[in-house]
DNA sequence: TATATAATTGAGCGAACACTCAAAAAGGTG
DNA sequence: CACCTTTTTGAGTGTTCGCTCAATTATATA
């Protein structure tokens, strides 16, 4: 009987994270989402409940692709290949709406208050930590990375750098691609 | 004649600068400013003109800040001494009012829309790197660091690490020590 | 002490913020 | 077609934003 939503909801928070992600939580405003989701605030409300319901599930459809994409990595070069390959891939492209981690952002435009906002960034970047730990060992079981590390703390390590390198990709004259490559052949050295 | 100010006015930038890096351009409003620095809307605008004024004040601030502390020890420790003690000077302590960059916050708060405040903040980035670079040819001609690698690439990748260093080191859970150690043990390898 | 000059005050400006809700429009079913 | 349900609409809510300015207060000089 009842009327069926004119939207797809799941195009509709691919384009709300692509927002949030350009622009961060704050700097994104109802009317700028009203306008690229072309939705009046009224169906706006009735299709996600607030602003910050909707930032939190355009985080989760972002560390979601996160991973998504370096598992897809893995399964066609190998867990060395998908590390050694996967900075690059976040700095090259211009389709994304941003070179900085959209986590990261999260995470340091929270500071100091303790938002749920942040605790959930900050759970997904533990996610992604746990994915590289994961390959890690995958790298170790095929002799590619050195048994005697702990894949842990390569993991640690390589989430740094990668947050390191998404944060100069967003400055301007810096040669992110450079760096990117200094931190694949930092893994077989 | 006339009447003198009843403030400090450096001692202003500072406690501005200590909350613009905690909260964030955004984050921080006008009340929290007047709050703070215990002035009412009107000395405010007498004293700096406007809040980006006062931010572009607090960014240079925390420039210098930050260059002056890394020759410091310099001074006491030599270049190589320097750049080691560095990373685990900035993620330990619990004075500073973040752990993460303010000027890496500032770039990526306003991301995608070229701002006034994140050319300047990108700016004092690009000295900091050059203030690097200087301290690993001083490292070179000590003897310390290889003659072969070229400073400038060397300064760009610790620039970079540190950044994503300070990202992590504002996280909760993670072990910014032992990632700051990994970055010094880093360079003498 | 009188005066000129600057600093301080705080009510209040228009705009933008996240958000609400009653009315209108639009299916799917009988 | 008629009816029920849901979606869509957009004017409007109260609040907070960065900021202004006329009035007041304070002080260094004459």
């Amino acid at each position: 009987m009842p009327r069926k939503p004119e939207y797809d909801r799941d195009e509709l928070i691919d384009r709300a994270r692509d927002l949030f992600w350009k622009q961060g939580w704050a700097g994104t405003s109802l009317k700028d989402l009203e306008h690229t989701l072309k939705m009046k605030p009224g169906s706006f409300y009735a299709a996600f409940g607030s602003k910050a319901k909707l930032f939190e599930l355009a985080l989760d459809r972002y560390a979601q692709g996160g991973v998504r994409r370096l598992k897809a990595l893995a399964d066609t070069h190998g867990a060395l290949g998908a590390l050694q390959r996967y900075p690059a891939m976040l700095v090259e492209g211009e389709s994304a709406p941003a070179k900085a981690c959209m986590l990261a952002k999260a995470v340091l435009e929270t500071g100091g208050k303790e938002d749920a906002l942040a605790a959930r960034a900050n759970a997904h970047l533990s996610e992604m930590e746990a994915t590289f730990a994961c390959l890690f060992r995958a790298a170790q079981a095929q002799g590619d990375v050195s048994k005697e590390a702990d894949p842990d703390k390569l993991a640690r390590r390589y989430q740094s750098d990668l947050l390191g390198l998404r944060v100069s990709a967003e400055r301007s004259g810096v040669d992110a691609k450079a760096i990117a490559r200094e931190i694949a052949e930092g893994l077989t050295a």
